[in-house]
DNA sequence: GAAATCTTGACTATTTTAGTTGGGAAAGTA
DNA sequence: TACTTTCCCAACTAAAATAGTCAAGATTTC
C-alpha cells in the first residue's frame, strides 16, 4: 500500500478543480497557489490524470484543466490508483507467490485489507466530498484569503525554538 | 500511511509465535527459517514488540521468544503500530496543520480512512488468524516441507521468459 | 510574434526500506 | 570454568522511492 502525498496531491487537486468547476479550464498555476503544492509535481501529477482521461486539457492563453467527466462519476480510488499505481497491502501485490512461490500465512490478511480500503476509496466521488461541510468551509477559506492564518499560528508552530 | 514489509514481516512472526505456542520459547533462528526473513532483521523487529510487551524473551539455550499475552488478546493493529508507528493517512499524521497551519482540503477524507483501517486491524487478533481455515493449512504447508513447491513453481513464474 | 499555458523527459537531494555487521550479555550444559 | 546458545543493541549501508527541480518544446490566443 502507498498512500503518500503523490495521492493525496492528486485528489486534493481534482477537487479544485471540481469546485471550480463552471468557471472555465482551471490553470494549474491556480491549484498550486491554493493548494500549496509545487507547480512542475502538479505537472507530473496531470499528465498521469491526463492519460487516465480523469481531467482534460486545453492550451495557451485562457487554458487550463478541466474535469474529465462528472464530479459524481470520479472516484477517489481512480485518482489514487492514476497516479500512485496501487493501494494493494499484500507483498506479492496479488500473486499468490509471496514466500518460496507459494502463499505466505498472513497473505489473506492483507488480501482483505486491501479490497476493505479499495472499495472505501471507490465509493467516494469528488462530488460526495464537494457536498460535505468542512470542504466547503476550507473551500471558502481558501477563496477568501486567509486573514486570521497568523492567529492559527501561534498555536500550530512553537515559538522562535 | 505506511504498511511495508515491516509491518507484514511482525505479524507474520507473531502469527507463527502463535502457532506454536505451547512448545515452550520458539527461536527467532526457528522463525526467520519458517517464514523466510532475515534473522537480524527480526532482531530488530522483535526488540520493538518486546518493549510493548507483546512478546516475552528467555535467553540462553533453549531459550527463545513467546506471546506476551493470550493470543486472543494481540490485535493486528497493536503489532504494526509496535514496528510501524503510524497506520495514519493524513499528511498532518492527525494535527489540523496540513496547509498553512490550517486544515487541507482533503483533510477529513484522510482522517476517516485511517479511523476505518485502524478499527479493521485493530479488530483482528492472533486467535482469529488461528482460527482460518487458509492459515492453518500455509501452517502445516510450513510445518511439513514444501515437497511440491516445484509444481507450484512452474504456475507462479513464467518459463525462462 | 509574444505571451500564456500545457507537455515531456531528464536530473537530483533527501528519506525510507530492508537489511548487514559486529559486538555484547545472560543462561544453560559439561 | 569454558563453551555454546540464545537474546540484545547500535551503527552502518545499498538500493529504492519520494518529492520534487530544471530545461526544452508544442499549442493556442491576442
Amino acid at each position: 500500500m502507498k498512500l503518500t502525498t503523490k495521492g493525496r496531491y492528486a485528489v486534493t487537486a481534482m477537487l479544485d478543480l471540481a469546485l471550480h468547476y463552471g468557471e472555465g479550464p482551471i490553470t494549474l498555476a491556480d491549484i498550486a497557489q491554493r493548494q500549496g503544492i509545487s507547480l512542475s509535481y502538479l505537472e507530473q501529477l496531470f499528465s498521469r490524470l491526463r492519460r487516465q482521461s480523469l481531467v482534460a486539457s486545453v492550451r495557451g492563453p485562457g487554458g487550463g484543466y478541466s474535469l474529465g467527466k462528472e464530479a459524481r462519476e470520479i472516484f477517489i480510488g481512480e485518482v489514487i490508483s492514476a497516479v500512485d499505481e496501487n493501494m494493494d497491502t499484500t507483498k506479492c501485490h496479488g500473486a499468490h507467490n509471496c514466500q518460496n512461490n507459494e502463499r505466505c500465512l498472513t497473505h489473506d490478511l492483507w488480501s482483505d485489507l486491501s479490497n476493505q480500503i479499495y472499495s472505501y476509496l471507490n465509493n467516494i466521488s469528488l462530488q460526495d466530498l464537494m457536498d460535505r461541510k468542512a470542504v466547503r468551509e476550507v473551500a471558502d477559506r481558501q477563496e477568501h484569503g486567509d486573514a486570521d492564518a497568523s492567529l492559527i499560528d501561534q498555536v500550530g508552530t512553537p515559538a522562535g525554538v
